[in-house]
DNA sequence: AAGTGGTCTAGACCACAAC
DNA sequence: TTGTGGTCTAGACCACTTC
């Protein structure tokens, strides 16, 4: 397997393989977060290539959103920011019409010690493996507009077991990093409807038609490091989006 | 304005300048769908530029969508094929679980002469501007799943009156190029929730929710060239996306 | 064999940022 | 002034498609 790998690298192009080779390097967390990576020319003296098979590598993990440049200051790691995920297109604006930045609100942590079977498909792990689960709430304004179940693989994230919930920071992403050396990098959100669904959290009189939000989040290996479910009312909701 | 453009454009990067030059060439239709474009030693020598200055030009028409490179053939002019529209997240599925492909059924075709406010507004036009109205939907097995109702500036588009409804095509925008030579090229598509709605072609017992898409096509120029307001069941619905 | 796009190089010069 | 990424060039060679 490790040849038949180092096979493949060897037929891929000298940029493809520089990208990897960056990429495993931003996996090790060789540079942190907004950090300037070396230039082009050390990087292309250190790989023994040209600067504009660097330049062609970069780009490629620019596109991936892995890295940002920026012209005179360098080339830096991306903390990414997630501003397409579907759970900003619920309509959450002041009276001008400007977007409010939601609160996101902890109510409970717990252990799940014999792990749950659905979930732990869904982040690909055997099926009674330990989980944490998390209940959270997206606010504004006092008013609750997203009610959020996460759950995550216990090993990787038990440190989150010891932290008040008063003291989850309101971005968890950052928080699984500073707190787990855990990274977040990218996401597969699916979208659907509920009819007539309840949430303990969404205060309907009555049941209503719901948009359920299933969120993979993916580290820098590829891995799910995160399962989430999201719900919101479907008559808040409204996405947009380009096609070509 | 000529002058003020000529200024602008000779700021731009050389990339950009033939970037815009092909763009306009397209526009003017100098090639067909499917043609091959000159290759790129001929464009090089053409725009007094180097092959890498016209291959990062025609990389950035096959990112917006217009070309695409086939190695060892050519590039060539892209015919756009709105993958990624939401439409096509209804769940239309057979037993084993492969995508349908649904059948397009236009049911009325009308003129507006006076025109509607609010469509001339999608489409940037004076509010009383004379208009073309199709009512159309998308069958699967003989069940209509998606109730479409489409405007068009009637000025370009009156070609389409003289058609008898049976000999409207399956696919529209095709059509719209072979009989009025408007060539759609990109699209914003806008996503809600109706609760409780009722069309007239998708035969609901009573009132249910509905998801409604707005779409707003454009041409090569950037212009609006067709309104369309489509619906659809909301628990048929179901959407994918990947976020960074 | 001829023609196309794909990869890769080495180097010049420009534009922006920081000191 | 120095260092960074951005633009542009000219040319070699490779991989794929077609005849």
């Amino acid at each position: 397997m490790e040849l038949l790998q180092s096979r493949m690298v060897e037929k891929l192009p000298r940029y493809e393989q520089v990208r990897y080779a960056i990429q495993q390097r931003l996996i090790a967390q060789t540079w942190g977060i907004d950090e300037a990576i070396p230039n082009e020319q050390e990087l292309a003296d250190e790989y023994q290539v040209s600067v504009g098979t660097i330049r062609k590598a970069i780009d490629l993990l620019v596109a991936d959103g892995l890295l940002v440049k920026q012209q005179g200051k360098g080339t830096f790691v991306r903390y990414p920011d997630f501003a397409s995920s579907l759970i900003r297109f619920f309509r959450h604006r002041d009276t001008s019409g400007q977007p409010l930045i939601p609160v996101g609100i902890v109510h409970q942590v717990q252990e799940i010690p014999t792990g749950d079977a659905r979930i732990n498909e869904a982040l690909q792990r055997p099926s009674t493996a330990p989980l944490i689960y998390i209940e959270r709430t997206r606010n504004l304004q006092q008013r609750i507009f997203v009610s959020e179940k996460i759950w995550l693989p216990k090993e990787a994230f038990q440190a989150l077991l010891t932290i008040p919930l008063a003291e989850f920071d309101n971005l968890l992403y950052p928080m699984y990093r500073r707190v787990c050396s855990q990274l977040i990098v990218s996401a597969k959100e699916q979208l659907s409807f509920l009819a007539q669904h309840q949430d303990a959290y969404l205060s309907t009189q009555q049941p209503e038609t719901m948009v359920k939000i299933c969120r993979y989040a993916y580290g820098l290996d590829g891995r799910v490091l995160e399962y989430r479910e999201s719900y919101g009312r479907a008559a808040e909701f409204y996405y947009e989006t380009v096609i070509h």
